[in-house]
RNA sequence: UGGGGCGUCGCCAAGCGGUUAAGGCAACGGGUUUUGAUCCCGUCAUCGGAGGUUCGAUCCCUCCCGCCCCAGCCA
């Protein structure tokens, strides 16, 4: 990829004035998923951008888990973003980071704003903080424990720790102001109750810091220099200058939104996604049809072209919806290129030639990519018994060449890399519908030119019967038939699509496809590309990535 | 409604006072082709609206319109 002239973008242009004035020195960044759901597709432009950033200037991007909610997190949830980051190419130093590594500091962090008169232990209900908060447009009450005094603060908030306060009775807030047009300076709160086991620290804590009293202390402690999220952190930006100003930390970060990725027919809200697997709407986190990760991986997605993807998007604070065929542009060409070509006949119709005899055990050697002779070639074999698809023969007769490049009776079409034939007859079922095409090849038209009179309508693929194997294919539509299944909070499972998934068994596929594992890419020729299901354990089963590009109008 | 953010081709988006208003996706024409694929060529905008400043505005100012975010002890 050459990215020389691609235009830089804002957060690049605030980190060049930066470099250049000596604010910073060393760029780091940081990614910092909640374990609490997988990572999808607007994850990757987030992943690509800090990451990317981090690699272009030399510096370093932490992977951070932000674990300050026990209630909705998991390990597996851990394990399986690491999973993901790593396999879309990127990596860190060390361990990975995670918020629950910095919890005795923010605790110490927060007796310092008590102390410093700067926050109080608040007994106030949620309802009542609530009422309190004032709303959009009329400002705040002050809590009656507002003015406590600190040692008062300090011995309540110690007895949260210990677990000796229920939970929902008091929380630490910060003491900023009530009266504030932004809301999240209204007293925030810092600490809640929560007495949960926590997947890292086990029992240690009854109380967990706010997102707000965390994130922007954990940047400091890890030296972030440019703290890159989405826009609706933009109002909780003053408050996390609030404590880089009231707090002694090691660093001062600074904070920058971009607009997140939002992508038509398609879902990128981790609750969402996670009701489609409780609900079992999907088979998993993993199914293909999700925008997830590893959703997207065992379709068949490959890491760079998600990658070229990401990097083809625009870092600004504008928030469109990308038209999913922009991502599906990105998925054909990285697959265009790498993937090795094969044959596979989605619904077999059988072909006899009667003109066989001469022709026995022809091995056909075939290019694995038209244009990429690196990737070698193979040998497939070859006999009077073929299997083409049942699409590409047709009886009308009167069909252009022009309307119809594949076989019809009494005209020619080349079998990919292989002889020219023509067909003869047909064989039909009491049913009346076509079972056997009798066919006769043209000799010596392998790797050649049809001979003078001989004109094929147009090329076709085709498998050898007897060393064919068979196989399933999964085929897969939108998961969603309207463009913003996102919207309406209740409704987006009525714009389920109930044919996201077509299961076709039966097909024929040339043999060397049995051998193939999951992660290895194919262009099926004429049809689409595929890779292996990771479900292995059953019979062949392939899962198309994305179909062929279609241009012809019927 | 108070605060914050954003409005350039169907979609994403460059542009940073003087440009023929980049580019990608999509679409539509045409060429090549043993994949109706790929590839190649071509077509496709006056910048949300109205005023103003200026020799000159998509870029500056004012007002208006529209969209997004904030009233979790979620992140």
């Amino acid at each position: 990829m050459t990215d020389i002239d691609k235009p830089t973008n804002f957060i690049q242009q605030i980190i060049n004035a930066d470099l250049e004035s000596g604010r910073v020195t060393n760029v780091v960044t940081r990614f910092p998923p909640e374990p609490n759901g997988y990572l999808h597709i607007g994850h990757a432009k987030s992943i690509c951008l800090n990451f990317g950033l981090a690699n272009q200037y030399n510096g370093q991007c932490n992977l951070r888990f932000d674990d300050t909610n026990p209630e909705k997190e998991d390990q597996a949830y851990v394990d399986a973003i690491i999973k993901d980051v790593r396999w879309l190419g990127y990596d860190w130093e060390g361990e990975p980071c995670y918020a629950s590594n910095y919890f005795d500091q923010l605790y110490l962090w927060a007796i310092t704003l008590v102390n410093d008169n700067k926050a109080y232990v608040c007994e106030l209900d949620a309802q009542a903080m609530r009422e309190l908060r004032g709303t959009l447009t009329e400002v705040g009450t002050n809590s009656p424990f507002r003015e406590r005094p600190a040692e008062e603060s300090l011995a309540l908030l110690e007895s949260m720790r210990v677990g000796d306060v229920a939970e929902g009775a008091m929380t630490l807030r910060a003491k900023i102001d009530m009266s504030s047009a932004n809301i999240n300076l209204r007293d925030p709160v810092l600490y809640r109750i929560k007495k949960m086991t926590h997947q890292r620290t086990g029992d240690k804590w009854n109380i967990y810091p706010s997102y707000d009293f965390a994130h922007g202390q954990e940047d400091a402690i890890e030296g972030v220099s440019h703290s890159i999220c989405t826009l609706e952190f933009a109002a909780n930006r003053p408050l996390y200058e609030w404590f880089t100003a009231n707090l002694p930390l090691p660093s001062i970060p600074h904070q920058y939104e971009f607009g997140r990725l939002k992508l038509n027919y398609t879902i990128t809200s981790k609750r969402k996604l996670k009701q489609l697997v409780d609900d079992h709407h999907v088979f998993g986190w993993d199914d293909p049809r999700m925008p997830t990760i590893s959703g997207l991986r065992r379709r068949g997605v490959s890491a760079s072209a998600i990658r070229n993807f990401c990097d083809s998007l625009a870092v600004a604070k504008t928030d469109g919806i990308v038209d999913v065929a922009q991502f599906e542009h990105f998925i054909r060409d990285d697959l265009n290129s790498n993937a090795a070509r094969a044959m596979c006949v989605i619904n077999p119709l059988l072909v006899t030639l009667t003109n066989y005899s001469g022709h026995e055990n022809v091995q056909i050697e075939v290019k694995n990519h038209p244009n990429r002779d690196d990737m070698g070639s193979r040998t497939l074999t070859f006999s009077d018994k073929l299997y083409i698809d049942q699409g590409d023969f047709s009886e009308d007769t009167s069909l252009s060449r022009k309307k119809f490049k594949r076989l019809v009776i009494g005209d020619y079409v080349r079998l990919r890399g292989a002889f020219i034939v023509r067909a003869d007859d047909v064989v039909k079922n009491p049913a009346g519908e076509v079972i056997e095409v009798i066919a006769s090849l043209v000799p010596d038209t392998v790797g050649k030119d049809a001979p003078e009179g001989i004109k094929a309508r147009g090329v076709v693929h085709w498998v050898e019967a007897s060393s064919a194997v068979d196989c399933t294919l999964n085929i897969y539509d939108r998961l969603f038939n309207q463009a913003d299944p996102d919207m309406g909070e209740q409704h987006f499972l009525e714009h389920l699509n109930p044919d996201s998934l077509s299961v076709v068994n039966g097909c024929k596929a040339e043999a060397s496809l049995a051998a193939t594992v999951a992660g290895d890419h194919y262009q099926f020729e004429r049809e689409g590309y595929f890779t292996r299901d990771t479900d292995q354990t059953k019979s062949l089963i392939f899962n198309c990535t994305i179909g062929l590009r279609d241009n012809w109008k019927a």
